[in-house]
DNA sequence: CCGGAGGCCTGATGGC
DNA sequence: TGCCATCAGGCCTCCG
């Protein structure tokens, strides 16, 4: 599932392709919902349009156009972009026809993912929180974004998870990054100590470039897995520590991986690393 | 305002 | 081996 990592990796392997300075000549979507619901109007307010340059929000892929408007695509659970010469591939649910004769093609067995044409980004702006990988992503802010101080009794995970208060972190990122600041998933985020802060805010970062280091997690082998838009795979599988380990040796002290849920989630985590009551 | 549940989807998975 | 039923999961909408 790609996530903030999986993301900016696609939009590098895409920049690399030569995307960038393309015209778009035209559109097709397999159903008008993958589309924005108007595969008439999403076709006419995007042909004839440069794409200018890509950048990422989140968990969204943003095709800047020119004149002024953008595409933003999110690929949920199992989307794949990549170029083709035709967009007649199994699974491929809408496709951006350009003037090098390729198509951008949003591949996605789920058919949960979307490629929407908007005026400008103030809509998805407004919906997201912090970039955890921006410079300005303080401690501070991250324990404001979190409620540290409130009496809300939401587990740390839930709100890593809310796009609202921090932007691209996922199921993977979020189980690596409490197992790396050593806290346990269900612990309310208000009563995190400076200290809990510290650990998750250095741990965001790392679990996140390490993933984007190593170009993106692709677990198991499947349709549905995340690979690259050149089809190869990313390798942050093999740097992974909890994610989908249950039951496996602990990387740090050699105890099994437990799995419970969590906000709705699959949630991994050590028990000893990851003690839910805190000794002061 | 907040959190939980339902819905969207279908490949992957596990039980018999 | 094959056939089901269930699961997974990001995000939006609805409801209490």
């Amino acid at each position: 599932m790609p996530e903030l990592p999986e993301v900016h990796t696609i939009i590098a392997s895409l920049e690399k392709a030569g995307l960038p300075g393309s015209r778009i000549v035209s559109a097709w979507s397999e159903r008008p919902n993958t589309v924005g619901g108007d595969l008439e109007a999403f076709r006419e307010r995007v042909s004839g349009r440069q794409i200018a340059g890509l950048r990422r929000r989140g968990k969204y892929i943003i095709l800047e156009l020119l004149p002024e408007r953008v595409v933003i695509i999110h690929l949920r659970m199992s989307g794949r972009l990549f170029l083709a010469d035709t967009p007649n591939e199994a699974y491929v649910r809408a496709a951006l026809q350009l003037d090098s004769d390729q198509w951008l093609c949003l591949y996605d067995p789920r058919r949960f993912a979307r490629m929407e044409c908007h005026d400008d980004l103030d809509d998805l702006f407004g919906r997201l929180g912090l970039e955890p990988l921006d410079d300005g992503f303080s401690e501070n802010l991250l324990a404001i974004a979190i409620g540290v101080g409130t009496n809300s009794p939401t587990p740390i995970k839930a709100r890593l998870l809310d796009q609202r208060r921090i932007a691209g972190i996922g199921n993977i990122y979020a189980d690596e990054a409490l197992f790396d600041s050593g806290i346990h998933p269900s612990f309310p985020a208000s009563k995190l100590n400076p200290d809990q802060v510290q650990k998750l805010h250095a741990a965001i970062r790392t679990v996140l470039q390490r993933g984007i280091n190593n170009l993106g997690t692709s677990l198991g082998h499947g349709k549905t897995n995340f690979s690259l838009p050149d089809g190869s795979r990313g390798g942050n599988q093999e740097d992974v520590r909890v994610f989908q380990r249950t039951g496996l040796p602990c990387v740090r002290c050699g105890r099994p991986i437990q799995r419970i849920v969590v906000a709705q989630r699959g949630t991994h985590f050590c028990p000893d690393c990851q003690p839910l009551l805190e000794s002061e």
